[in-house]
DNA sequence: GAGATCACG
DNA sequence: ACGTACGTGATCTCT
């Protein structure tokens, strides 16, 4: 006796679709295809193979939009158009089904249900088959029988039902279903049943009188309205019989050895996975495979460690061979507190693992190696052990990045999406609790010899795709000699006050009791401030204050909102504040506290490779959003001080953005407006509003300042209304006239959007890519945001490709000119040093220089420096 | 793990 | 009629 499986395809897709489509926030790769019905269609079909682990499965698809019963197909055309977005994951989802080696069918003129009800039929009317019918739509349930039982799909889990527990629950016959549904209808599917019966009274009409038919012929016995009811819509009843049948004898062309489960194809599989972005099912993919060999290799009686294990060196005999590629593998996310495990060195003549112990043995042959995966990563946490690392000429990662590979630090990622399979590093590395478990060197070392071989065959390719892109003199005048420079800046850290930070704490917790009591006060309960839908129930249901905008759960209570609600309620002040005050608690304080080191020093991690417009960002913590806007953030920056004896100079462009658009777009204006050293806002004002400058209103100045940055950000009316606070109809006016006033931006958008249609993508003044798929996307919400970064992009990334290229330029000359102060932080305009006294006056001019001559624009650019004791008075 | 909020350029 | 400013990261709540 065998299993079959029977699922409804149409059914599950669905489900998974509408399961997330609601929340607003469709799921989409990074190409922007949607995702979210294929993602859980993969959940659902890969716990069905779990849990059933079938040798027999068929999951049955509705063709199109072609009907069971053709002559009444307008109930069911009733159903709403299949929406778009969802019929493109169709045949992803059969795509998925291929890869699993599971059959999907599809019968024109007939719905998965007849396909699976002949199915069903076969498994009663032989004795080789019993089925599984799994879907959430009740109509199957007709189908179950002594041979065929249901998983009827609930929210979260199934109820499993066989003939026995269905009649225990229904208290009718599966068969009866059919009966059931001509009385009360199914809306969802457009069955009309007799109006004013539902379930119950038409079950309990069934326990009685069997069946449709006998129902009709017995009709008399039913009294008053129940029977008005019954005969007025008798027709709908039948017409609705037979809406609910099943058909059981559809013509299939396939046979039960077609559905036979076949081996999953893991290549195709691994690529469908990479291609969705499904990276957590791609990591159980790779887990499920291992298992798989480790079961097979049981199973042949395999002695352990047959497989060819790398040469992991005891001494430093062997030669690193000119041109190997290397990676190293670290233990820990962070590679400032990893612990440095080893290095694979790899060239197809010699490789072997070089553990932690003889790295400092091998450093004078490091100048062989000639590619790595993350050279800053490596370059850092060798520098933690004392061993230097030479100018590696080629760091497939940045490369990578700038290709517009889907990278993450992990290498796996980039590796499997070119088809190497490569162990993932949470799979090598597994956690329980939070800890790592024992490791095998042996095994990381084979991991390691797949990374530094995928490396090393993927560099020439690489090479030749950023000569194709332009991007050979960004790469290697820019990036990568940035990535050493990042590190330097990385490993030498930030100086910390410890004890201002605690003393700050203290005072701000004892202020936050404080104001916890003022709020529960007021509110009349303790409740949790911190949860927005606890304060909204407080503000909006218990005080009756207005709401403003709503969102997924309940209304908002940003700051936005409640600063409009400051006079209604002495509330909100207080919240307010508590708000400003757990923040800098939370994030500034303790957040920052974790990540001082034993050198009292914090060290960041600048990430190179993942903003789309060739910005750093900066991670654990955070050294970009350091608070500066109020009184009470400026205390943070107090905290971060140079070293003993030093002092602090920052060196900070001024506008650079507004200065790069006036040079792209050619504006005669603003070129002017900044050769003369005229604040750019006011002169903005003077212009759109044709007054003399020293006219100019502060409200005037505060519009045209927000029109600047509207400009920048890729404008629109609304986006611009609701930041300058003003109506649609005026943001629309002010847009028309900076446009007629300085036409040059109007050309430089028209071209620029125009251009990002044709290619896909727009440019940086030093050939930066950023590819924009949304630009193609069939939403028009999508397409128009991906205009405003198609208009946004050039601008900030050019800025990012200045301030880079003037820190590897500053870098070099620091070192070369002998200076001891460092460049510690880059805030996206600007540069902080660690600066020695006696250095100050040299540094500052050095500063200047470069960041002011890193290219010449049409445009002069400014930088002002500003020094002080602290970051804080150094601004 | 996602959403809300808020910190920065 | 749609429903929006660009680029980031950390923390907390809640499912």
């Amino acid at each position: 006796m065998e299993k079959i499986i029977l699922v409804d395809g149409t059914n599950l897709v669905f489900r998974s679709y509408y399961a997330t489509a609601y929340t607003g926030n469709l799921m989409k790769n990074s190409k922007g295809f949607p995702t979210n019905a294929v993602f859980g269609f993969s959940n659902m079909i890969n716990k069905i193979i779990l849990e059933e682990k079938p040798t027999y499965m068929l999951v049955a698809f509705d063709m199109g939009k072609t009907f069971r019963h053709e002559q009444y197909k307008d109930y069911k055309a009733g159903r709403s158009e299949t929406p778009d977005d969802l019929l493109v994951q169709m045949d992803k989802c059969r795509e998925l089904l291929d890869c699993l080696g599971i059959k999907h069918y599809a019968l024109k003129n007939y719905e998965a249900d007849d396909i699976i009800g002949t199915f069903a039929k076969y498994c009663d009317d032989t004795k080789d088959f019993v089925g599984t019918i799994i879907s959430s739509d009740k109509d199957l349930l007709q189908l179950i029988s002594k041979d065929v039982q249901m998983k009827l799909l609930k929210s979260k889990d199934y109820i499993r039902y066989n003939i026995d527990t269905f009649k225990e629950d229904y208290h009718i016959n599966p068969e009866n279903v059919v009966d059931l549904k001509a009385l009360m209808g199914d809306s969802s599917d457009n069955i009309p049943g007799v109006s004013g019966i539902g379930e119950k009274t038409a079950i309990k009409l069934l326990s009685e009188y069997k069946n449709l038919d006998n129902l009709y012929n017995h009709i008399d016995d039913i009294k008053g309205k129940l029977k008005e009811k019954l005969i007025n819509d008798k027709e709908n009843a039948y017409l609705s019989y037979k809406l609910a049948t099943i058909c059981k004898n559809a013509p299939l062309d396939i046979t039960m050895d077609d559905v036979k489960v076949k081996k999953k194809n893991h290549e195709k599989l691994n690529k469908f996975y990479e291609e969705m972005e499904f990276y957590s099912l791609l990591k159980k993919e790779q887990r499920s495979v291992e298992e798989e060999i480790e079961t097979e290799k049981m199973l042949e009686n395999e002695k352990p460690h047959k497989k060819i294990n790398v040469k992991i060196v005891t001494d430093d005999k062997e030669k690193i061979i000119k041109g190997s590629s290397a990676y190293l593998e670290i233990l820990g996310s962070n590679y400032h507190t990893a612990l440095v495990l080893g290095m694979m060195v790899y060239h197809p003549d010699n490789s072997f693992f070089i553990p932690k112990e003889l790295l400092k043995k091998y450093e004078p042959q490091f100048i062989n190696i000639e590619s790595t995966y993350d050279l800053k990563k490596m370059y850092v946490a060798l520098k933690w052990i004392n061993v230097n690392l030479p100018d590696i000429p080629f760091d497939t990662m940045v490369a990578a990045y700038l290709l517009d590979y889907n990278i993450k630090d992990d290498i796996a990622y980039f590796a499997n999406n070119l088809g190497y399979l490569i162990p993932f590093y949470d799979n090598t590395f597994p956690k329980k609790k939070g800890v790592y478990e024992n490791i095998e060197l042996m095994e990381v070392a084979n991991g390691c010899y797949l990374k530094a071989q995928f490396i090393y065959c993927t560099k020439d390719n690489l090479i030749s795709k950023l000569k194709q892109t332009d991007n050979t003199k960004l790469f290697e005048e820019i990036e990568m000699p940035l990535t050493k420079v990042l590190g330097d800046m990385e490993y030498d850290g930030v100086h910390v006050d410890t004890k201002a930070l605690d003393k700050m704490g203290h005072e701000i917790d004892s202020k936050i009791t404080l104001i916890e009591q003022d709020i529960y006060l007021l509110a009349g309960k303790k409740f949790n401030i911190a949860s927005p839908k606890q304060l909204g129930e407080i503000l909006f249901d218990v005080l009756g204050l207005p709401h403003g905008k709503k969102l997924k759960s309940g209304y908002s209570t940003s700051a936005e909102v409640l600063e409009k609600l400051k006079d209604k309620h002495p509330i909100i002040s207080y919240i307010l504040e508590y708000r400003m005050l757990t923040k800098l608690k939370s994030t500034y304080i303790d957040g920052l506290k974790q990540n001082i080191m034993n050198d009292l020093k914090i060290h960041t991690i600048f990430t190179n490779t993942l903003t789309r417009t060739g910005r750093l960002s900066s991670i654990e913590p955070n050294l970009q959003n350091i608070p500066i806007r109020n009184d009470y953030g400026k205390m943070i920056r107090e905290a971060f001080i140079p070293s003993d004896g030093n002092i602090m100079v920052s060196g900070d462009y001024s506008q650079i953005e507004l200065r790069i658009l006036a040079h792209i777009a050619n504006v005669k204006a603003l070129i002017d407006a900044f050769k003369n050293n005229y604040d750019i806002h006011t002169k903005t004002a003077s212009d759109i509003f044709r007054v003399p400058i020293e006219d100019v209103t502060k409200t005037q100045r505060r519009i045209a300042k927000a029109v600047n940055f509207g400009i920048i950000y890729g404008i629109s009316s609304y986006g611009l209304a609701t930041n300058a606070k003003i109506s649609n109809s005026e943001a629309k006016t002010f847009i028309e006239n900076y446009l007629n006033t300085y036409p040059g931006i109007k050309e430089y958008m028209d071209s620029t959007i125009s251009k990002a249609h044709e290619y896909g993508y727009v440019k940086t003044m030093m050939n930066r890519r950023r590819v924009i798929p949304e630009l193609s996307n069939k939403n028009y919400m999508i397409r128009q945001s991906g205009e405003r970064m198609a208009l946004n992009a050039p601008i900030q990334g050019t800025s990012a490709d200045l301030i880079k290229k003037a820190m590897v330029n500053i870098h070099r000359r620091l070192k070369q000119e002998h200076f001891e102060s460092k460049m510690i932080l880059q805030i996206h305009d600007e540069l902080i040093f660690d600066t020695k006294i006696e250095e100050k006056d040299r540094l500052i001019k050095l500063i200047k220089e470069e960041m002011e001559n890193v290219v010449t624009l049409k445009v002069p650019l400014k930088v002002e420096i500003s020094s002080g004791k602290t970051w804080c008075q150094a601004k």
